[in-house]
DNA sequence: CTATTATCCGTGTAGTAGTACGGATATGCG
DNA sequence: CGCATATCCGTACTACTACACGGATAATAG
């Protein structure tokens, strides 16, 4: 029997426990998908790099990120079919800005903290 | 000229601002290294079970989790390499715990308040 | 010693994600 | 009107990810 789940738990109050405080395979789909969303160099960096304008443009964002404005256009659209960013179009030119609901703590408190615990040894 | 990056930028101000307080390449690789390694049901809910109890060997893991030990070895193999989780071996055994470095605010306050965010509009 | 259990690992694979490219659309300019 | 600009979109390609499967390893039981 190679990868069969064992139905004899070894610790059944340790499952039991566990399998309560979990969470619904649901929730984690949609939290990971969320996760997933912000889990880009580009997504990441359009975001912080919009939490400190008001509002900027795809070719500028391209430039002020360094990468493609396929890219940014890319990234932003993900980010705004998820409601974490929305923008205006003015003549030619799209404005892209955080939503109005965008949950900003997430941003200045949990990934920064984030990036320190994911920063290598060294610094820290 | 398809996608060129126009070098002409038409908020000079903006893009500086921008990429002033952008976080770098490097960093934003390691964010999303993190955050792509929470970004999946399986190992999300592994780290929510982990957390409710102070250690599970493999096969309950699986048991509470409700998928097969392989899913579980390979979750908690990632997670490992990165230094979230612990382990020991108690005969053939393998007991998995959170890392004694494991933050645990994240779990508890962002994950969960990311959940609330994530969550359908019609409850929240 | 042999059989069994718990877990790991290597390999293969299906599905997905990010991006480059070509083209389409729309706006503004001369 | 014709041309340039800003952005979007469809397609194609590449790279990676999660997982299943078969087998290996180590420990225990009989």
């Amino acid at each position: 029997m190679p990868t069969t789940p064992h139905d004899h738990p070894i610790d059944l109050d340790g499952v039991d426990a566990a399998s309560q405080s979990l969470i619904s395979l649901d929730d984690a789909g949609r939290l990971a998908g969320l996760l997933g969303l912000i889990a880009d160099p580009v997504r990441s960096r359009l975001l912080f790099a919009l939490s400190a304008v008001d509002r900027l443009c795809v070719g500028d964002l391209a430039l002020a990120l360094g990468v493609t404005d396929d890219a940014v256009s890319y990234g932003l659209r993900m980010l705004r079919t998820a409601g974490l960013v929305s923008f205006r179009k003015e003549g030619r030119v799209v404005y892209y800005c955080l939503a109005p609901s965008f949950p900003h703590p997430l941003l200045e408190h949990c990934l920064r903290q984030l990036l320190t615990v994911a920063a290598p040894e060294d610094d820290r």
